[in-house]
DNA sequence: ACCTGAACACCGTTCAAGT
DNA sequence: ACCTGAACACCGTTCAAGT
Protein backbone atom coordinates (compact mmCIF):
# COMPACT_ATOMS: atom_id res chain seq x y z
CA UNK A 1 0.00 0.00 0.00
CA UNK A 2 2.63 2.16 0.67
CA UNK A 3 6.09 3.00 -1.46
CA UNK A 4 8.91 1.55 0.27
CA UNK A 5 8.41 0.09 3.92
CA UNK A 6 11.12 -2.40 3.73
CA UNK A 7 13.88 -0.44 1.19
CA UNK A 8 15.93 1.92 3.19
CA UNK A 9 15.43 5.86 2.51
CA UNK A 10 18.87 7.96 1.49
CA UNK A 11 18.85 10.94 3.59
CA UNK A 12 19.35 10.54 7.13
CA UNK A 13 16.54 13.25 7.96
CA UNK A 14 13.08 12.91 6.31
CA UNK A 15 11.75 16.58 6.47
CA UNK A 16 8.54 16.32 7.20
CA UNK A 17 7.89 13.38 9.30
CA UNK A 18 5.12 15.12 11.61
CA UNK A 19 2.80 15.70 8.57
CA UNK A 20 3.89 11.86 6.46
CA UNK A 21 2.99 10.09 9.84
CA UNK A 22 -0.60 11.69 10.36
CA UNK A 23 -1.46 11.40 6.56
CA UNK A 24 -0.05 7.21 6.75
CA UNK A 25 -1.93 7.11 10.02
CA UNK A 26 -4.83 8.39 8.71
CA UNK A 27 -5.58 5.49 5.45
CA UNK A 28 -4.06 2.66 8.35
CA UNK A 29 -6.82 3.75 10.70
CA UNK A 30 -8.92 3.10 8.54
CA UNK A 31 -7.41 -0.17 7.24
CA UNK A 32 -7.42 -1.82 10.99
CA UNK A 33 -9.22 0.80 12.78
CA UNK A 34 -8.45 2.97 16.03
CA UNK A 35 -7.55 -0.02 18.72
CA UNK A 36 -5.58 -1.51 15.94
CA UNK A 37 -3.38 1.62 14.73
CA UNK A 38 0.01 0.57 16.06
CA UNK A 39 3.03 3.39 15.78
CA UNK A 40 5.68 0.83 15.00
CA UNK A 41 3.53 -0.54 11.88
CA UNK A 42 3.26 3.68 10.77
CA UNK A 43 7.00 4.16 11.51
CA UNK A 44 7.99 0.60 9.67
CA UNK A 45 5.83 2.01 6.83
CA UNK A 46 7.58 5.03 6.19
CA UNK A 47 10.85 3.35 6.40
CA UNK A 48 11.26 4.95 9.76
CA UNK A 49 12.61 3.71 13.06
CA UNK A 50 10.05 2.93 15.60
CA UNK A 51 11.25 5.81 18.08
CA UNK A 52 11.39 8.02 15.79
CA UNK A 53 8.07 9.16 15.99
CA UNK A 54 8.74 10.18 19.53
CA UNK A 55 10.10 13.44 18.38
CA UNK A 56 7.21 14.53 16.63
CA UNK A 57 4.29 13.37 18.89
CA UNK A 58 4.80 12.52 22.61
CA UNK A 59 3.10 9.40 22.31
CA UNK A 60 0.97 7.67 20.53
CA UNK A 61 -2.89 9.45 22.57
CA UNK A 62 -1.55 12.71 21.05
CA UNK A 63 -1.30 11.54 17.44
CA UNK A 64 -4.46 10.24 18.07
CA UNK A 65 -5.75 13.13 19.11
CA UNK A 66 -4.80 15.02 16.68
CA UNK A 67 -6.38 12.57 13.73
CA UNK A 68 -9.55 13.41 15.92
CA UNK A 69 -8.94 16.93 15.83
CA UNK A 70 -8.57 16.55 11.88
CA UNK A 71 -12.19 14.82 12.14
CA UNK A 72 -13.59 17.30 13.49
CA UNK A 73 -12.71 20.19 11.15
CA UNK A 74 -13.81 18.38 8.52
CA UNK A 75 -17.21 17.25 9.48
CA UNK A 76 -17.99 20.87 10.86
CA UNK A 77 -16.70 22.19 7.25
CA UNK A 78 -18.82 19.54 5.26
CA UNK A 79 -21.75 20.18 7.41
CA UNK A 80 -21.48 24.18 6.77
CA UNK A 81 -20.61 23.85 3.04
CA UNK A 82 -23.39 21.38 2.07
CA UNK A 83 -26.49 22.36 4.65
CA UNK A 84 -26.61 26.07 3.46
CA UNK A 85 -28.79 25.32 0.59
CA UNK A 86 -31.46 23.11 1.96
CA UNK A 87 -34.67 24.62 1.88
CA UNK A 88 -36.08 24.36 5.23
CA UNK A 89 -38.67 21.90 5.07
CA UNK A 90 -35.76 19.75 4.21
CA UNK A 91 -33.52 21.15 6.35
CA UNK A 92 -32.96 18.24 9.52
CA UNK A 93 -33.28 15.56 6.40
CA UNK A 94 -30.87 16.53 5.06
CA UNK A 95 -28.40 18.18 7.48
CA UNK A 96 -29.09 14.10 9.24
CA UNK A 97 -27.65 12.72 6.00
CA UNK A 98 -25.03 15.07 4.86
CA UNK A 99 -23.53 13.67 8.77
CA UNK A 100 -24.43 10.19 8.32
CA UNK A 101 -22.53 10.72 5.04
CA UNK A 102 -19.84 11.93 6.54
CA UNK A 103 -19.44 8.93 8.59
CA UNK A 104 -19.63 6.62 5.95
CA UNK A 105 -16.68 7.83 4.35
CA UNK A 106 -14.63 7.85 7.67
CA UNK A 107 -16.09 5.01 9.60
CA UNK A 108 -12.67 4.46 11.61
CA UNK A 109 -12.22 8.12 12.28
CA UNK A 110 -15.89 9.01 13.22
CA UNK A 111 -14.98 6.30 15.73
CA UNK A 112 -11.87 7.57 17.47
CA UNK A 113 -13.71 10.82 17.33
CA UNK A 114 -16.82 9.45 19.37
CA UNK A 115 -14.78 6.58 20.89
CA UNK A 116 -13.20 5.81 24.32
CA UNK A 117 -9.74 6.22 22.62
CA UNK A 118 -9.52 9.79 22.94
CA UNK A 119 -8.86 10.11 27.23
CA UNK A 120 -10.94 12.57 28.38
CA UNK A 121 -9.06 14.09 31.31
CA UNK A 122 -5.40 14.68 28.93
CA UNK A 123 -7.36 16.09 25.63
CA UNK A 124 -5.83 18.71 23.54
CA UNK A 125 -7.38 22.14 23.68
CA UNK A 126 -6.79 22.14 20.09
CA UNK A 127 -9.49 18.85 19.73
CA UNK A 128 -11.95 20.33 22.40
CA UNK A 129 -11.83 23.59 20.49
CA UNK A 130 -12.52 21.34 16.67
CA UNK A 131 -15.22 19.49 18.34
CA UNK A 132 -16.86 22.63 19.72
CA UNK A 133 -16.72 24.30 16.08
CA UNK A 134 -18.78 20.93 14.41
CA UNK A 135 -21.72 21.36 17.35
CA UNK A 136 -21.80 24.59 16.50
CA UNK A 137 -22.35 24.08 12.96
CA UNK A 138 -25.50 22.02 14.14
CA UNK A 139 -26.43 24.89 16.12
CA UNK A 140 -26.33 27.19 13.28
CA UNK A 141 -28.81 24.86 11.77
CA UNK A 142 -31.56 24.03 14.23
CA UNK A 143 -31.41 28.32 14.66
CA UNK A 144 -31.98 28.37 11.68
CA UNK A 145 -34.78 26.33 11.64
CA UNK A 146 -36.52 27.90 14.75
CA UNK A 147 -35.56 31.12 13.34
CA UNK A 148 -34.42 31.73 16.80
CA UNK A 149 -31.16 33.57 18.51
CA UNK A 150 -28.36 30.93 18.45
CA UNK A 151 -28.03 31.46 21.99
CA UNK A 152 -31.10 30.35 23.31
CA UNK A 153 -31.91 27.69 25.23
CA UNK A 154 -34.43 26.32 22.96
CA UNK A 155 -31.68 26.16 20.23
CA UNK A 156 -29.38 24.58 22.40
CA UNK A 157 -31.68 21.52 23.70
CA UNK A 158 -33.34 21.18 20.28
CA UNK A 159 -28.95 20.84 18.88
CA UNK A 160 -28.24 18.60 21.53
CA UNK A 161 -31.22 16.90 20.74
CA UNK A 162 -30.89 16.33 17.68
CA UNK A 163 -26.90 15.65 18.05
CA UNK A 164 -27.98 12.87 20.22
CA UNK A 165 -30.16 11.65 17.60
CA UNK A 166 -27.79 11.46 14.68
CA UNK A 167 -25.04 10.20 16.25
CA UNK A 168 -27.16 7.90 18.07
CA UNK A 169 -28.54 6.31 14.68
CA UNK A 170 -24.79 7.13 12.71
CA UNK A 171 -23.41 4.38 15.76
CA UNK A 172 -26.01 2.08 15.47
CA UNK A 173 -25.35 1.63 12.01
CA UNK A 174 -21.59 1.78 11.93
CA UNK A 175 -21.25 -0.87 14.31
CA UNK A 176 -23.93 -3.23 12.42
CA UNK A 177 -25.66 -2.85 16.16
CA UNK A 178 -28.98 -2.39 13.40
CA UNK A 179 -29.39 -5.31 10.65
CA UNK A 180 -30.68 -3.15 8.09
CA UNK A 181 -31.89 -4.50 5.09
CA UNK A 182 -29.20 -3.52 2.78
CA UNK A 183 -31.39 -2.57 -0.05
CA UNK A 184 -32.55 0.36 2.68
CA UNK A 185 -30.97 3.50 1.98
CA UNK A 186 -29.17 5.52 4.57
CA UNK A 187 -32.01 8.76 3.40
CA UNK A 188 -35.27 6.15 4.03
CA UNK A 189 -33.46 5.20 7.29
CA UNK A 190 -33.37 9.00 8.51
CA UNK A 191 -36.63 9.52 7.24
CA UNK A 192 -38.49 6.72 8.62
CA UNK A 193 -37.04 7.43 12.67
CA UNK A 194 -38.00 11.27 11.57
CA UNK A 195 -41.24 9.90 11.48
CA UNK A 196 -40.93 7.77 14.44
CA UNK A 197 -39.98 10.45 16.23
CA UNK A 198 -43.64 12.26 15.16
CA UNK A 199 -45.49 9.21 15.66
CA UNK A 200 -44.04 9.25 19.43
CA UNK A 201 -44.48 12.91 20.28
CA UNK A 202 -48.11 12.59 18.84
CA UNK A 203 -49.11 9.62 21.20
CA UNK A 204 -47.21 11.60 23.90
CA UNK A 205 -49.36 14.50 23.89
CA UNK A 206 -52.91 12.75 23.57
CA UNK A 207 -51.44 11.16 26.90
CA UNK A 208 -50.95 14.21 28.30
CA UNK A 209 -54.19 16.03 27.09
CA UNK A 210 -56.35 12.73 28.11
CA UNK A 211 -55.39 13.25 32.05
CA UNK B 1 -7.72 -6.01 44.36
CA UNK B 2 -7.66 -9.83 44.12
CA UNK B 3 -7.23 -12.04 46.37
CA UNK B 4 -3.80 -13.89 45.65
CA UNK B 5 -2.40 -12.68 42.46
CA UNK B 6 1.41 -13.73 43.15
CA UNK B 7 0.91 -16.88 45.92
CA UNK B 8 0.46 -20.35 43.82
CA UNK B 9 -2.84 -22.01 44.33
CA UNK B 10 -2.65 -25.28 46.14
CA UNK B 11 -4.41 -27.47 43.56
CA UNK B 12 -3.57 -27.89 39.68
CA UNK B 13 -6.86 -27.89 38.65
CA UNK B 14 -9.07 -25.10 38.83
CA UNK B 15 -12.45 -26.46 38.99
CA UNK B 16 -14.48 -22.91 38.25
CA UNK B 17 -11.80 -21.33 36.01
CA UNK B 18 -14.44 -20.10 32.78
CA UNK B 19 -16.36 -18.24 35.75
CA UNK B 20 -13.37 -16.84 37.42
CA UNK B 21 -12.05 -15.54 34.21
CA UNK B 22 -15.87 -13.57 33.59
CA UNK B 23 -16.22 -12.50 36.62
CA UNK B 24 -12.63 -11.12 37.51
CA UNK B 25 -12.56 -9.80 34.03
CA UNK B 26 -15.81 -8.18 34.67
CA UNK B 27 -14.34 -5.70 36.87
CA UNK B 28 -10.87 -5.41 35.66
CA UNK B 29 -12.95 -4.31 32.66
CA UNK B 30 -14.47 -1.12 34.18
CA UNK B 31 -11.03 -0.25 35.45
CA UNK B 32 -9.26 -0.62 32.82
CA UNK B 33 -11.43 0.02 29.73
CA UNK B 34 -12.53 -2.64 27.42
CA UNK B 35 -9.64 -1.76 24.95
CA UNK B 36 -7.08 -2.26 27.83
CA UNK B 37 -8.14 -5.61 29.40
CA UNK B 38 -5.58 -8.21 28.72
CA UNK B 39 -6.10 -11.93 29.03
CA UNK B 40 -2.34 -12.38 30.65
CA UNK B 41 -3.06 -9.32 33.28
CA UNK B 42 -6.31 -11.32 33.98
CA UNK B 43 -4.87 -14.94 33.78
CA UNK B 44 -1.76 -13.50 36.20
CA UNK B 45 -4.46 -11.80 38.54
CA UNK B 46 -5.99 -15.41 39.14
CA UNK B 47 -3.14 -16.98 39.91
CA UNK B 48 -2.88 -19.44 36.73
CA UNK B 49 -0.74 -19.25 33.39
CA UNK B 50 -1.06 -16.67 30.53
CA UNK B 51 -2.72 -19.43 28.28
CA UNK B 52 -4.93 -20.89 30.75
CA UNK B 53 -7.65 -18.70 29.06
CA UNK B 54 -7.28 -20.52 25.98
CA UNK B 55 -8.82 -23.91 26.90
CA UNK B 56 -11.67 -21.95 28.16
CA UNK B 57 -12.22 -18.79 25.41
CA UNK B 58 -10.92 -19.28 21.83
CA UNK B 59 -9.45 -15.94 21.86
CA UNK B 60 -9.57 -12.51 23.52
CA UNK B 61 -12.60 -11.38 21.47
CA UNK B 62 -14.68 -13.97 22.50
CA UNK B 63 -14.07 -13.70 26.25
CA UNK B 64 -15.24 -9.67 25.58
CA UNK B 65 -18.21 -11.18 23.10
CA UNK B 66 -19.21 -12.87 26.65
CA UNK B 67 -18.84 -9.84 28.31
CA UNK B 68 -20.95 -7.81 26.23
CA UNK B 69 -23.63 -10.75 25.81
CA UNK B 70 -24.18 -10.34 29.63
CA UNK B 71 -24.57 -6.75 29.53
CA UNK B 72 -27.41 -7.02 26.97
CA UNK B 73 -28.92 -9.29 29.06
CA UNK B 74 -28.67 -7.13 32.25
CA UNK B 75 -29.55 -4.03 30.57
CA UNK B 76 -32.96 -6.55 29.07
CA UNK B 77 -33.94 -7.17 32.65
CA UNK B 78 -33.38 -4.03 33.80
CA UNK B 79 -35.53 -2.11 31.26
CA UNK B 80 -38.29 -4.76 31.14
CA UNK B 81 -38.35 -4.57 35.40
CA UNK B 82 -38.29 -1.15 35.84
CA UNK B 83 -40.10 0.34 33.03
CA UNK B 84 -43.46 -1.56 33.44
CA UNK B 85 -44.68 0.46 36.93
CA UNK B 86 -44.58 3.51 34.69
CA UNK B 87 -47.79 5.69 33.63
CA UNK B 88 -48.22 6.24 29.57
CA UNK B 89 -47.24 9.55 30.59
CA UNK B 90 -44.09 9.51 32.08
CA UNK B 91 -43.28 6.59 29.74
CA UNK B 92 -40.21 7.97 27.72
CA UNK B 93 -38.89 9.85 30.14
CA UNK B 94 -38.52 7.09 32.51
CA UNK B 95 -37.22 4.57 30.17
CA UNK B 96 -34.33 6.84 29.05
CA UNK B 97 -33.55 7.41 32.70
CA UNK B 98 -33.45 3.57 33.58
CA UNK B 99 -31.33 3.32 30.31
CA UNK B 100 -28.50 5.81 30.83
CA UNK B 101 -28.53 5.07 34.64
CA UNK B 102 -27.48 1.51 33.90
CA UNK B 103 -24.61 2.83 31.45
CA UNK B 104 -23.67 4.94 34.50
CA UNK B 105 -23.64 2.29 36.32
CA UNK B 106 -21.24 -0.12 33.81
CA UNK B 107 -19.73 2.61 31.44
CA UNK B 108 -16.80 0.61 29.94
CA UNK B 109 -19.03 -2.43 29.54
CA UNK B 110 -21.60 -0.13 27.81
CA UNK B 111 -18.56 0.89 25.38
CA UNK B 112 -18.00 -2.77 24.61
CA UNK B 113 -21.37 -3.41 23.91
CA UNK B 114 -21.73 -0.54 21.55
CA UNK B 115 -18.11 0.40 21.02
CA UNK B 116 -15.92 -1.23 17.55
CA UNK B 117 -14.51 -3.72 19.87
CA UNK B 118 -16.99 -6.39 18.93
CA UNK B 119 -16.29 -7.16 15.36
CA UNK B 120 -19.43 -7.68 13.63
CA UNK B 121 -17.95 -10.81 11.26
CA UNK B 122 -17.51 -13.51 13.80
CA UNK B 123 -20.27 -12.01 16.36
CA UNK B 124 -21.46 -15.40 18.38
CA UNK B 125 -25.13 -15.92 18.00
CA UNK B 126 -25.71 -15.28 21.62
CA UNK B 127 -24.36 -12.05 21.24
CA UNK B 128 -26.76 -10.98 18.60
CA UNK B 129 -29.84 -12.38 20.42
CA UNK B 130 -29.26 -11.06 23.48
CA UNK B 131 -28.74 -7.47 21.79
CA UNK B 132 -32.21 -8.69 20.13
CA UNK B 133 -34.03 -9.19 23.34
CA UNK B 134 -32.39 -5.65 24.41
CA UNK B 135 -34.06 -4.18 21.59
CA UNK B 136 -37.13 -5.95 21.75
CA UNK B 137 -37.98 -3.91 25.62
CA UNK B 138 -38.09 -0.98 23.69
CA UNK B 139 -40.29 -1.50 21.32
CA UNK B 140 -42.63 -3.35 24.04
CA UNK B 141 -42.10 0.08 25.51
CA UNK B 142 -43.05 2.05 22.53
CA UNK B 143 -46.15 -0.01 21.57
CA UNK B 144 -47.49 0.32 25.07
CA UNK B 145 -47.04 4.30 24.59
CA UNK B 146 -48.67 4.12 20.67
CA UNK B 147 -51.62 1.18 21.89
CA UNK B 148 -50.45 -0.19 18.78
CA UNK B 149 -49.32 -4.10 17.73
CA UNK B 150 -45.50 -4.22 18.61
CA UNK B 151 -44.85 -5.78 14.70
CA UNK B 152 -46.36 -2.39 13.13
CA UNK B 153 -44.30 -0.26 11.11
CA UNK B 154 -44.86 2.62 13.14
CA UNK B 155 -43.39 0.65 16.33
CA UNK B 156 -40.49 -0.28 14.33
CA UNK B 157 -39.78 3.07 13.28
CA UNK B 158 -40.46 4.84 16.48
CA UNK B 159 -38.61 2.27 18.90
CA UNK B 160 -35.36 3.05 16.24
CA UNK B 161 -35.86 6.89 16.51
CA UNK B 162 -35.57 5.96 20.36
CA UNK B 163 -32.72 3.99 20.37
CA UNK B 164 -31.13 6.43 18.50
CA UNK B 165 -31.78 9.00 20.61
CA UNK B 166 -31.11 7.59 23.84
CA UNK B 167 -28.14 5.75 22.89
CA UNK B 168 -26.40 8.91 21.03
CA UNK B 169 -27.29 10.86 24.58
CA UNK B 170 -25.71 8.14 26.61
CA UNK B 171 -22.78 8.12 24.33
CA UNK B 172 -21.73 11.84 24.46
CA UNK B 173 -22.28 11.59 27.76
CA UNK B 174 -20.13 8.53 28.88
CA UNK B 175 -17.27 9.53 26.30
CA UNK B 176 -17.57 13.71 27.77
CA UNK B 177 -18.41 14.59 24.70
CA UNK B 178 -20.78 17.08 26.00
CA UNK B 179 -19.36 19.25 28.97
CA UNK B 180 -22.33 18.98 31.21
CA UNK B 181 -22.44 21.22 34.23
CA UNK B 182 -22.00 19.22 37.36
CA UNK B 183 -25.50 20.68 38.81
CA UNK B 184 -28.10 19.04 35.99
CA UNK B 185 -29.02 16.39 36.04
CA UNK B 186 -28.98 13.08 34.04
CA UNK B 187 -32.77 13.52 34.72
CA UNK B 188 -33.06 17.12 33.48
CA UNK B 189 -30.96 16.49 30.31
CA UNK B 190 -33.21 13.90 29.79
CA UNK B 191 -36.05 16.60 29.82
CA UNK B 192 -34.48 19.16 27.96
CA UNK B 193 -33.71 17.20 24.85
CA UNK B 194 -37.19 15.74 24.89
CA UNK B 195 -38.50 19.17 24.81
CA UNK B 196 -35.87 20.11 22.42
CA UNK B 197 -37.35 17.30 19.92
CA UNK B 198 -40.80 18.99 20.40
CA UNK B 199 -39.72 22.05 19.80
CA UNK B 200 -38.16 21.18 16.80
CA UNK B 201 -41.49 19.11 15.40
CA UNK B 202 -43.21 21.87 16.09
CA UNK B 203 -41.03 24.62 13.77
CA UNK B 204 -41.08 21.65 11.33
CA UNK B 205 -44.72 21.32 11.14
CA UNK B 206 -45.31 25.24 10.76
CA UNK B 207 -42.90 25.39 7.81
CA UNK B 208 -44.00 22.26 5.74
CA UNK B 209 -47.71 24.26 6.05
CA UNK B 210 -46.88 27.49 5.06
CA UNK B 211 -45.80 26.41 1.65
C1' DA C 1 17.20 19.41 15.45
C1' DC C 2 16.20 14.92 13.98
C1' DC C 3 16.79 10.04 13.86
C1' DT C 4 18.85 5.35 15.34
C1' DG C 5 19.89 1.24 18.46
C1' DA C 6 19.45 -1.19 22.35
C1' DA C 7 16.60 -2.19 26.00
C1' DC C 8 12.43 -2.84 29.11
C1' DA C 9 8.06 -4.27 30.18
C1' DC C 10 4.34 -5.53 28.19
C1' DC C 11 0.84 -7.91 24.65
C1' DG C 12 -2.07 -12.26 21.99
C1' DT C 13 -1.48 -16.73 20.49
C1' DT C 14 0.65 -21.56 19.26
C1' DC C 15 1.99 -25.94 20.58
C1' DA C 16 4.18 -29.63 22.83
C1' DA C 17 4.53 -31.30 27.33
C1' DG C 18 3.10 -32.17 32.10
C1' DT C 19 -0.81 -33.58 35.99
C1' DA D 1 -9.83 -32.72 30.64
C1' DC D 2 -7.25 -29.01 32.29
C1' DC D 3 -3.12 -26.44 32.98
C1' DT D 4 2.02 -25.25 32.31
C1' DG D 5 6.42 -23.79 29.81
C1' DA D 6 8.76 -22.27 26.13
C1' DA D 7 8.49 -19.75 22.11
C1' DC D 8 7.05 -16.37 18.37
C1' DA D 9 5.73 -12.17 16.67
C1' DC D 10 4.13 -8.32 18.06
C1' DC D 11 3.23 -3.79 21.11
C1' DG D 12 4.41 1.41 23.59
C1' DT D 13 7.95 3.86 25.56
C1' DT D 14 12.79 5.26 27.56
C1' DC D 15 17.26 6.84 26.88
C1' DA D 16 21.84 7.22 25.38
C1' DA D 17 24.16 7.63 21.16
C1' DG D 18 24.84 8.87 16.31
C1' DT D 19 24.26 12.46 11.98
Amino acid sequence: MRSSPTRPRRNYHVGNLSEQLLATARSMLEEVGSSKLSLRALCSALGVTPTAAYHHFTNRAELLAQLATEGYLELAEVLSQNSAALPTQKKIHGFCLIYLNFARDNPALYQLMFGPELAADTMPEQLHTARQLAFSKLEIMVADLLKRPIDSIDVRNAALASWSYIHGLTALLLHEVLQRPSEVSDQRIIERTLAGFEVLFKAHAASTESI
